[in-house]
Parts: C-alpha cells; sequence; structure tokens
DNA sequence: CCCATTTCTTAACTTAGATCAATAAAATCA
DNA sequence: TGATTTTATTGATCTAAGTTAAGAAATGGG
C-alpha cells in the first residue's frame, strides 16, 4: 500500500529530530516507504527470516520475542511513532531469531534493506541520519544492558515503570515478566511485596 | 604523544576493514589522534566524568566497571587492536557512570569528541565509518543482551568461553563472575559443578 | 449477557545463587 | 627466597526466583 501524506508527515517529525533536510532529500527517503497492515497477533517477521526492513510503527504496537527451548522470551516493546528492525538481522543480512509480533491491530511504513543501502549512497544527509539512528539505538540498548547487569528483578521492574511507563499502559503483565527476564508468578509476587512494604 | 607510523598502521588496517579512503582522507582522522600511556591499575577514565575520546587500543587491555551500591560491577573487557568509548557519555556529553582500567601496563590512541564531530562534518568517508562502527557496537551490545535475558550464569559462562577465549586467557576469575552478574563463590561452583558433570 | 479463554494471583515445595566465614593456592615484590 | 597480598575454593546457611498446581479475576466474542 501507498502511506497517505498524514502518515509520512508523522515520519518527517520523527526524521526532524535528528537532522536537517530540504524537499527533495526528504522525497526521496519518503518515496521507499510502503504500508503494512499487521492484524493482531500475527507477526511482521517471524525467526529464521531475513529481516528486510526498517518499519516505522503508525498506529499500534508491537512485542519482539525469541522462542528458546520452546519457551517464548519477551525481548523488547516497541510502540506507535517510532522506528524498529532486528539491526543485527538487517545489517548482517542473517537470519533472525526473532517474532514481530503485533500486540493489536497495527499498520507499519516499511524501507527494504536495499532502498535503505541506495539513500546511503545517494544522499550523505541519510548517511548521518543512519548514523544517528544507530547511535540513538545503541545508547538504549547499552541502558538496558546495564539494568540487566546491576539490577535485581524487583529493582528492575520500578526502573521499568519509571523509564517507560507506556509499557504498563498497554502490555499484559507476563509480557512484562517475560521481559524483565522472569516467571508471571514472580513478578506477581514483587508486586505484592512492593505494595505491602508501601503500607 | 605523537603516535608513531607503526602504531598508526594498526589503525589503518582496522579502518579499512569497514571503509575504502584515500591518503587524504585517512591522514586527516590519524592527526587527530594523541597517544597516552596508562600505567597497569590505573583509569583512563572515571564516573563522573565526560568521555571526551574514542579510545584505539595500541596495547594492553581495559576493563570496564560501574560503582553501583560501593561494589563494583564489571561491564566489558576491551583487549589490544580495538576501539572503544562510553558511546553513551561521548554521545550526549553527559557524565559517565564508568571507569575504564587498564589491567596492565597499557596505550591508546585516542581522538576527542571536537575532532571526531569535525571530522565528520569534514568528511562523509567518516560519516559513514561512525554509522558501521555504531553499527557493528550495536550488534555486540544486542548479542550480549540476548545472552543476559536466555541464558542462565552456566549457560552465559559456557556462551562466553566460545565468543571471546581471549576473555579467559587474560582476566582474572573474579572480573569474569562480576562480568556474568555473580559472586566469584558462584563461578568457582560452576565451574566445578562443569568439571564434574564432564567426566 | 453469558460462556470460553486469557490473564493474574496464591500456595507449597524445590533449587540456584547470595552471603558469611575460613582456608588454600597463586602472584607479587622487597 | 620468604612474606604479603591477591585470587580461588569450599562449606554452611539463607533467600529469591523457579516449578507445579489450583483457583480467581478480567477480557472478549457470539
Amino acid at each position: 500500500m501507498i502511506p497517505s501524506t498524514e502518515d509520512l508527515e508523522k515520519v518527517k517529525e520523527y526524521i526532524s529530530r535528528f537532522v536537517s533536510f530540504n524537499d527533495e532529500q526528504l522525497n526521496a527517503f519518503l518515496q521507499t516507504m510502503e504500508k503494512k497492515r499487521v492484524p493482531k497477533g500475527t507477526c511482521l517477521m517471524e525467526a529464521g527470516q531475513i529481516c528486510d526492513y526498517v518499519a516505522f510503527i503508525n498506529k499500534g504496537h508491537f512485542r519482539t520475542f525469541c522462542i528458546i527451548n520452546h519457551e517464548e522470551v519477551t525481548y523488547n516493546f516497541s510502540f506507535e511513532g517510532n522506528f524498529y528492525t532486528d539491526y543485527p538481522s538487517f545489517l548482517t543480512r542473517q537470519p533472525s531469531m526473532e517474532y514481530h509480533q503485533a500486540l493489536v491491530d497495527s499498520e507499519v511504513l516499511v524501507v527494504s534493506y536495499e532502498s535503505m543501502q541506495r539513500i546511503y549512497r545517494q544522499m550523505p544527509v541519510w548517511e548521518k541520519f543512519g548514523r544517528l539512528i544507530a547511535e540513538f539505538i545503541l545508547i538504549r540498548i547499552a541502558e538496558r544492558n546495564r539494568a540487566m547487569l546491576f539490577l535485581n528483578p524487583e529493582e528492575q521492574y520500578l526502573n521499568l515503570m519509571k523509564s517507560r511507563p507506556k509499557v504498563f499502559e498497554k502490555i499484559p503483565q507476563h509480557y512484562i515478566a517475560s521481559y524483565l527476564g522472569i516467571q508471571p508468578e514472580s513478578l506477581s509476587r514483587i508486586r505484592k511485596r512492593l505494595s505491602e512494604s508501601k503500607k
């Protein structure tokens, strides 16, 4: 599908937080975008595939998970108005281990790997955008990394509430438990412990 | 100190794994580099400072750690022939939480934040290098992230032996324990358990 | 609105790692 | 070399999360 003008306006707003551009440059980028619907519960990508897109979430939100010993482990959540991809797979062209599942009826605007590389070659401004986005995401991943190494599950839970309150508005609790690396029962107990110690 | 020709040759070799460049471009980059000695046990940077360098390790190896409740938690190890920095601090210009400690007498070639930004503006090839390096590091951090979420300490230990054997050649065991997020006593028990189950 | 399904909570028991303490082994250096 | 410090191991006990199982609460579709 072809994205609407409003759709592209949201992308423009996002990009302009990172780089300045003229109309020609912007249009060259926006023209590469294709719109896809992702019904609730379905996956935009499944493990084993090579991730061939950077996706801007136009509507809805997603869960990234892997299956380890027949068990789903939630790796991340992505919300409306943000880009996401499986960076390692997208960059290395190796099969992904991830599933990108829509948690509600969603829409994304995708840019293919080929389009991305082409536009890097054509216009230096997008090369810069690519660097800044990679750096931006790197910082977020590094923060997560620290949280996992430095905090116990209870502290991680409190930290997540502070740093990403949106997660608690939209995501079922057992997925949050999985994201924290614990069982749903344990999260339930942590919540009980915290609510009792508050009294 | 001014780096020697041999020193810069090592840097050139590293960079050429990522981008192609001519002599003018290369020299513009290499001229920004300053050489520093870092005696064993001392820190190139301490928590609270803004990380103002990307460092190429010319000789020796380093440990990155943070202090959480008066306790050192080892975050990473960096070896000869690689670049390292505290990316979040370097990029955001916020104070770092990290210490970069030389584990043996070491030497680094550093590029300052200012030099880096200047050279990004001057030559698109370095913008591309910046993107590729950020992407490369992002992939490594994402892998670490997955390991921490998907593997228990024993599995992480085995994974680390496979993926970074160099760590076991050069790094004391209690630092490795800290890197795995466990106490030295626990690592000792894991090793015992593994050696017994092998018999 | 009701029924089926999903999600969350609670309880009893197990287990891996933390903690505290002591000692052994290895490395460092005068 | 011998003494001191650093690093690694082992044991006993404690604790938080895992596991299994059951039931309660919330959600969603017909």
